[in-house]
DNA sequence: ATTATTTTTTAGGCATGTCTAAAAATTAAC
DNA sequence: GTTAATTTTTAGACATGCCTAAAAAATAAT
């Protein structure tokens, strides 16, 4: 049975894992845990010897295969207590982080699962992010995400806006912009944050309110 | 912010405390935490410091009442969580207690208020234990029980019947038996756990087939 | 009322998880 | 390729919550 605390690594360490590819340093784990590299170099050292991760002195660590499951698992408790919160107790997605953090190191695997079934089995959290299913598997879910945020070179189909005016609509409707429609991004301009995106063979450009109102979806 | 171990001993002497008058002994209450008694020494020093327990030496100690508000708080927490697995997420009501055992310590009035209100106001856990409201205050439930676990010479009126056959509400309705009908057990017998009542005057001996079946609210 | 028994407290130790300050190893700079 | 800067580890300390063993106080027995 692990400690609260050491749950907690488990997840920092396979949050910082998602964003490089190297192993996670003593210093950039320290921080992510909001304490002292001390006082990482001491838990790194209890982990691995739970072969939870892989440590070699002054070279970082890495969860093994073991300590992933394990990480996954928490992070599948925090998101389905979330959506618990968001969708039954009427709590706003912006307040149930910390009661989630909590939540999360409740140890019942049964409860989990009950409460997976309870909630209908929700692919996703009420901030977008996938939820493993038991076997930690994430279902990969391509959250949507706005033009203006999107990389040039990147294409997607649409699959919301953000303004239900009519006149958002009928400028839609101008350029024959509808759910399901192709639209790739092919130039960036930082200077009005306008975009340049290709729809049907020919380049439109939009300006920021618009990018910014526009939803897709990648691949 | 008080730990888990804090709110332990919290619950832990409340609960001595409603069987008894006297302070809390040392050892009693290192019996109920399954620890020793020096470890107790040690912790009701810290709690007499936050001012949550009356405590001097070799006396024993006692909640304040602040203290008794800490402990009616997480016993809330415990029995609406109790609630909520086995009405919600179809758990025994056996296999409850452990879990809430954890849960109770999740740190969120507002939490538990909106569960509370989820559930629609519980007044009894699925022991039929009562919870407190938000302000601590019991709603005085007098839990039904069959006749057959009912002491002898203690009276109550019918809240309910456990069989719903035409056989048994003839059976009912020729002894003259309904809601609010009030019966005494007169004797209990333990060779053939058939009891004997008194009804409106009226001597009857029932078995245990019936006895087990009748529910009254004593007082 | 003095002794024996039980209860309770103290003293010192241990594990967890944190810290500061100093030492060691690694990486960067010249 | 040495020196300088940074990163990481070690060493020692502290709070929490538990332990054992011994001392002190309270209670029971004669």
């Amino acid at each position: 049975m692990l400690t609260q605390s050491e749950e907690n690594y488990l997840k920092a360490i396979y949050s910082l894992s998602e964003d490089q590819n190297e192993a996670i340093s003593t210093n950039l784990l320290a921080e992510k845990m909001s304490t002292k590299p001390s006082s990482v170099t001491d838990m790194v050292k209890k982990l691995s010897v739970k072969k939870l991760i892989s440590y070699q002195k002054y070279q970082g660590c890495e969860l093994t295969v073991v300590g992933k499951k394990r990480a996954i698992q928490i992070i599948r408790k925090h998101r389905l207590w979330e959506v618990f919160l968001v969708n039954n107790l009427n709590f706003g997605w912006d307040e149930v982080h910390e009661i989630a953090e909590q939540l999360e190191h409740i140890h019942s695997s049964k409860l989990t699962d009950h409460l997976e079934e309870y909630l209908g089995f929700p692919k996703v959290d009420p901030h977008g992010d996938p939820i493993p299913n038991k076997n930690g598997v994430f279902e990969k879910i391509n959250k949507s995400i706005a033009l203006s945020d999107v990389d040039a070179a990147v294409k997607g189909i649409v699959v919301g806006v953000e303004d239900g005016s009519s006149g958002f609509f009928q400028f839609l409707k101008r350029y024959e912009i509808g759910l399901g429609t192709e639209i790739k991004v092919v130039e960036k301009f930082n200077f009005d944050l306008s975009v340049l995106v290709l729809i049907d063979g020919k380049e439109i450009s939009f300006s920021s309110v618009v990018a910014n109102k526009i939803f897709i979806q990648i691949k």
